[in-house]
DNA sequence: TTGTATGCGTTATCAG
DNA sequence: CTGATAACGCATACAA
């Protein structure tokens, strides 16, 4: 039976809408337009070259009269492959993903792919729902800074090529910021500022970035020989950061870093209202340098991070593996990099 | 034929991944599990009620146990719905977004929808391609402040449920934040503060919503019997709002609105790094309360936007046009409401 | 209530 | 190089 006719239910896409007529136009009704057998219309439009210049221009020209536009539900049926790739970001509301977003985004433009984007809003539950209903539909998965235990995250990637930001996952494909750089100079600076003692107010426990930044200047403070002390874990938000005020007065540090710029602006913001100047009585540091990190007074001297990057590089090798390209070797980490601005400054009393 | 095996590529999702060993189960598994046709399974799973109480049962202890789930491309080949609806904002890093894509997200979790977002970085040929791509695989559609012209809305209106938030378009759903209150009870401080011209700094011509807040100050003036002028039209971001500095310092206003928040932070801070001083020297007002408003020194003065309602009442009604339910009447416009804070005071020499 | 038969639009296999 | 045909997994008239 070639039957060409598009009986049944017309309950297809484009159906049912004011001012939609008949149901879009398939590959069959190129062929007829054409005159030739379906499969070669497939052919055709999916893998150039594999038919005669002659026909494959007759095709086209069919398809573009027709305006036709292939149904990926029904090319996803057989191949299981859609052109799509998630991404997870942990807190849409965090202005650090605004970057990673973009470069996934153009990245994916680029090489003809959709993104689909989904957060978690800090839930490790959401984040796993969320992951499991993307990894139905996309042929990759970014997950960036996600809260997911290691175990979760492998058992994804066990199913569709998997790629996490900013957090190392045995097994699992990972683009990570190198942090020690700018760590380095940071506290390099606050040592020549007279710093003796700093502190660091930590992110999420279940944040492996927020444990490799501490761990990252624990080790450049040693170095210096300063003192370095965590005083609190704590959501990585400004509200987060307002919550650290109390332990950090608490310590003797002349000077802290907090996980990420959210809480580098609430720590400060609730330490001035509290009467506190900065950066005469407290140095701060952020990371990210994420936008209004430069509206607050004074602005937050920071650690940039590679947002940008991360992003485009993730979504690089989520195709690699999708296209079962050996990745080779693993692409180096961008580097982060100090941004000194106003709340940074000469350790009190030195 | 009735045949049952699972012959075929082994093409489909999860394979050839290294822990994945043969394909995901699918109703015929579960039918056989179950000792039933395929087609109760179908009707178990997708339409509850439909079926015996008792095979129902059967059904879906048979799905538990082998982990099935549904193949979304399967289901959406003869139905042509998918679940998902797509929103598109005209620039991701605006955070005045975050709210809306919170609503219009925890709105599609509730309803066990997923939302796929995308933006257009303000450029209207970007925002026609992303809408093109979604419009495939989406039940419907939202665009926040697009800036598409009202033909090509219209046109995907025409194949998909769309709804548009901040715009009004003929004949498309539309959801608009109540300006009035909030222009109203700003206007109405500013005259109390002895103000006589205030001045606006408007956003793209695109922008339906920078017209429509134009027409809602003005005429809140005139009713005052203030004086209005619009100053500038640049890109709604902060740049923008920098550039429009000179502008407004040629002019006589004493008072300022720009379209939004971006914006009033950029012209605050230029006009201040060139000696003004904000609210001495020139009220400013922005729109929307975005993240970072409350960060600048003096902390910006807002009209707040009901961003959350937005995106929630936007998704509300894709949703009840996906349906086939009648909206009914268009549901009131959630409104603004007016946020002093230090950017605003005394009008010079009042 | 449940089973039967078929279609949804595309890709893939196998002949010719 | 091209044509015929069988999956892909699910939903749904229709019959029983």
């Amino acid at each position: 039976m070639t039957d060409t006719t598009k009986a049944g239910g017309d309950a297809g896409r484009a159906a049912a809408r004011p001012g939609t007529a008949k149901s879009a136009p398939t590959i069959y009704d190129i062929a007829v337009l054409a005159g030739v057998n379906p499969s070669t219309v497939s052919r055709a439009l999916s893998k150039p070259g594999r038919v005669s210049a002659k026909t494959a221009q007759k095709i086209t020209d069919a398809a573009q009269e027709l305006n036709y536009q292939v149904n990926v539900f029904a090319r996803a049926l057989p191949t299981g492959r859609t052109q799509t790739v998630g991404l997870i970001v942990s807190d849409i509301t965090n202005p650090a993903y605004f970057e990673v977003i973009r470069g996934a985004e153009t990245a994916a433009s680029g090489r003809d792919y959709t993104l689909m984007l989904a957060e978690s809003a800090e839930s490790a539950e959401l984040e796993l729902t969320a992951a499991r209903r993307m990894l139905a539909t996309v042929d990759g998965l970014i997950l960036a800074s996600p809260r997911l235990s290691d175990e979760e995250i492998g058992l994804l990637a066990s199913k569709k090529p998997v790629v996490v930001i900013n957090r190392s996952v045995a097994g699992v494909a990972s683009v990570v910021a190198d942090t020690e750089v700018g760590v380095t100079d940071a506290v390099r600076h606050l040592a020549a500022m007279g710093h003796t003692a700093i502190s660091y107010v930590a992110g999420p426990e279940r944040s492996w970035m927020s444990q490799r930044r501490w761990e990252s200047i624990k080790a450049r403070c040693d170095w210096h020989g300063m003192q370095a002390t965590v005083v609190a874990s704590l959501p990585p938000t400004v509200d987060g950061g307002r919550r650290a005020a109390a332990g950090v007065r608490a310590g003797a540090a002349t000077a802290v870093f907090c996980y990420n710029d959210l809480m580098a602006i609430g720590l400060m913001r609730e330490l001035q209202s509290a009467g506190l100047t900065i950066p005469e009585e407290l140095s701060i540091l952020g990371f990210d340098n994420i936008f209004g990190s430069d509206f607050t007074t004074p602005p937050l001297s920071t650690i940039k991070s590679p947002l940008h990057e991360l992003g485009v590089s993730a979504f690089r090798r989520v195709l690699d593996a999708v296209d079962q390209v050996d990745a080779g070797q693993e692409p180096p980490a961008p580097p982060t990099e100090l941004v000194l601005r106003g709340s940074t400054g000469r350790a009190k009393g030195a």
